[in-house]
DNA sequence: TACATAAAATGACTATAAGTCATTTAATAA
DNA sequence: TTATTAAATGACTTATAGTCATTTTATGTA
């Protein structure tokens, strides 16, 4: 009988909506602010029962960067299939990122966060594992956009295509949380608008990737 | 008499013994690990006294930031002296950044920590606003060098100072941190050498500033 | 249906650590 | 020597992550 698929999809649902909980508590209040007696109250579920669920508080933010990086990728496959040749397929994919932090600030924060976690001693643990397989996936699209660009020639051959795309990814990642996080006081003290700055940085890289023969 | 002024040199003295076995502690055991009884019994004193000294534990850090960003201002500085011509001070000046991040690992942690964090309600803290001088004065020493590139005809001059300097800024700190955090694993993983990957990230940068007439 | 067993949920409890404050100790002035 | 001010103390309060013995609910069996 198919009682135990059921309680394994139950657990799964039951998984989704803390997790559904936690996101409001945690995107509202700030990490730190937010209490697993809060999650449990959103959840409508006592704090026990999380724990039943997810290992720790760090466990469950991290599984709710996991669904950032699931949708980083849709809208990165999204952005891919927008141009033919390798260097648009890269650049695209940088707007992508910069749109990616602004429709869903809280998540990539959330990445964030992830990135500048010491993994040094989480490497069995099951949602970090999840989180840098996800991550991966995303780097890939980069990596292959890059390979592309210099078979199709937009790109300078002499590019290393993962390397390239490791820089890419630190650096992107860098200004965009530097827009983030001081882009209104940049904005006020130096009149600098957040899409100059990424702009700049795209300006950048553009000159660095093209190919001209 | 100078006993006000005795006092006061105390308190700086003491506030500096304090900062010492903080660092001791917080880059030891790292800042969640570490409690303000450890710090407290590394300085030989009552945790009661370290808060006569600092508001919090958060603060603590943030004045350890500080220090932080004046050696990095003295590494900037002797950096750009250097060489005269404005491209090379630039580049120089980003091969000191990533030699602060080898020399002072920690903090150059605690300076990531102060520029990821919301500095929104915080405008008021003397201490941020301390780390926030400090920060314009390193940028302030990157945007004159890229003014100079641009008068002695080594930078490109449509390139804007200001707005490029946050962009370098932006970029390199999150090269930096990538190769910091994940440098082991990626070298394991894909063969990169840390060194490598920055090079890579200094060759873009010296694409998009050459002036080629 | 009534009972037995297993799974899921509970919330009072523990442990830890940041931050406070009434009290004590030390330094200076009268 | 005594009074006053400044500095230091550590027991205490508060907050919150995480635990676990107990209770509730769901499923299987006679």
């Amino acid at each position: 009988m198919g009682i135990q698929e059921r309680r394994e999809r139950e657990k799964i649902q039951r998984q989704q909506d803390i997790l559904d909980a936690a996101e409001k508590v945690f995107f509202s209040k700030g990490l730190s602010e937010a209490t697993m007696d809060d999650v449990a109250s959103e959840a409508e579920l006592s704090k026990g029962t999380l724990y039943l669920y997810f290992k720790s508080k760090e466990d469950m933010y991290l599984a709710i960067t996991s669904r950032g990086l699931i949708i980083l990728e849709g809208m990165f496959r999204q952005a891919v299939g927008k141009h033919e040749r390798g260097l648009d397929q890269v650049l695209i994919l940088g707007q992508a990122f910069y749109e990616f932090s602004l429709k869903y600030p809280d998540y990539f924060n959330a990445l964030t966060y992830y990135e500048l976690k010491d993994l040094a001693h989480e490497e069995n643990n099951e949602i970090v594992r999840e989180c840098s397989c996800n991550g991966q996936q995303v780097l890939a699209l980069l990596i292959q956009a890059i390979q592309k660009g210099i078979d199709d020639g937009s790109i300078r051959p002499d590019v290393d295509p993962g390397r390239m795309a490791l820089s890419m990814w630190g650096m992107s990642s860098g200004i965009i949380q530097l827009v983030m996080l001081k882009g209104k006081h940049l904005a006020e003290d130096h009149g600098f608008t957040m899409e100059g700055l990424v702009e700049e940085s795209y300006q950048v890289f553009l000159c660095a990737l093209e190919n001209k023969q």
